[in-house]
DNA sequence: ACGGGTGCTGTGAGGACGCTGAGAGGGCGC
DNA sequence: GCGCCCTCTCAGCGTCCTCACAGCACCCGT
């Protein structure tokens, strides 16, 4: 079993290549984001345990790109803040298992073998809600059997919608995650592009998946409507 | 078990001939390509020692022409490079094993044992999207019935694509797997090259199978358009 | 009923994106 | 050494996307 570590604590990626070592893991150590990527890349790894701040490229940005090239390598996230936030942020961004400094090892390793375990999925399972359906491989949406062409931005915005069903999400959230995390133009820009989802997944089908939660942000019914 | 060894060194021919008598085997010699074609197309081998460089007909083409030919005798190639590409192009036209010289008798004489062991595979799988067809093998394509000629380039952007069918495929993993793990150029190629197939795979035939994912790249339809 | 706050949408500008033709450069076979 | 083919760059063009803006609609509290 090969594992990457990508941590710029020498001290704590030491400790983990000597006890994963141990353990008889394989282990190759990476100290900032961009030669993390380029081994994870490579490498053909069955795990890699990635720190998120990191110099260079941070961890968020690693997993991120590590998903766009089609690697689907179990990612396991170590983080000093604990805030909710950076734990979904995580696990949006492709993921799988997410740990919080300061973190027991043996957790660590139990967490470790939880994602062997499951192995590399060949890619993320579709999104669903209801008939409402969205591959992020083939990029492609339907309602039922009618496939919906969105563009890169209304994808997005769905997408996330679609990973958060049922829940209320605000705008600036939303502005931080389909935008940029500082974006810096009109926050009606959410209202115009949720407008132009309903128009294309709700309006032609009578449905209203797209919900308005006045005050708090918007909601998509987790029956798809 | 009978050998055809093509080497154009009447040294190192002979010592072969020698070396694998005294194993047992029935040694036939070649000193060009066409020789040796011919020779193995006609001699019902267990197994061909096929030199790279050699007169009239490179072994590259002697390893084609086998192929195209339906003959999947095992072929073990022997080159004085050693750069990737050229063992990555040996073993893209059928090679079932590669040796850079200078080699060790005794590495030669287990890959060939090896070789032996696995016997003539049957012929690998074609990839196809409907009634578009691609064999790595032979490196030919066709549209149904009618037989597509590519460039290398083209036929390797090809091969990606039914790799993966119906998946959007971003330009920048495009150029990772067709073009270079660290290409530099401009991007724009993938969108020139995309052009060609189009212009060869199917504007002739009125399909339309490689589709543009506006901001994500581009996706082959799993029908073949 | 009224008004303020919040959300919705039509319009249009500007730009990003993708496609293509022309052509330079280089490798390979002859 | 010559010519052909392949690869890639570049620039121009058309299309589609994104976003700002402004006015209108709607909700809700008073």
């Amino acid at each position: 079993m090969r594992v990457l570590v990508v941590e710029d604590e020498v001290r704590l990626a030491r400790a983990l290549q000597r006890g994963l070592g141990a353990e008889g893991f394989t282990v190759d150590l990476a100290h900032d984001g961009r030669d993390g990527l380029h081994l994870a890349l490579e490498g053909d790894y069955d795990a890699v345990i990635l720190d998120i701040m990191l110099p260079l490229l941070s961890g968020y940005r690693v997993c991120q790109a590590l998903r766009e090239a089609g690697n689907w390598v179990p990612v396991l996230m170590l983080s000093a803040k604990d805030g909710e936030h950076d734990q979904a942020d995580g696990l949006d961004l492709g993921a799988d298992d997410y740990l919080t400094k300061p973190f027991s090892y043996v957790v660590l390793l139990a967490r470790l073998r939880a994602l062997l375990r499951r192995g590399a999925p060949d890619r993320p399972a579709v999104l669903a809600a209801g008939d409402l359906t969205l591959d992020p491989a083939t990029r492609r949406v339907h309602r039922g059997e009618t496939e919906i062409a969105l563009t890169p931005r209304e994808f997005s915005l769905l997408e996330f919608l679609l990973r958060h069903p049922g829940e209320a999400l605000s705008k600036s959230r939303i502005l931080t995650h389909v935008w940029d995390a500082n974006y810096e133009g009109d926050p009606n820009v959410v209202e115009v592009y949720v407008g132009y989802l309903r128009r294309k997944v709700d309006a032609p089908f009578g449905r209203r998946s797209l919900e308005t939660v006045r005050g708090a942000g918007y909601r998509l019914a987790s029956d798809g409507g």
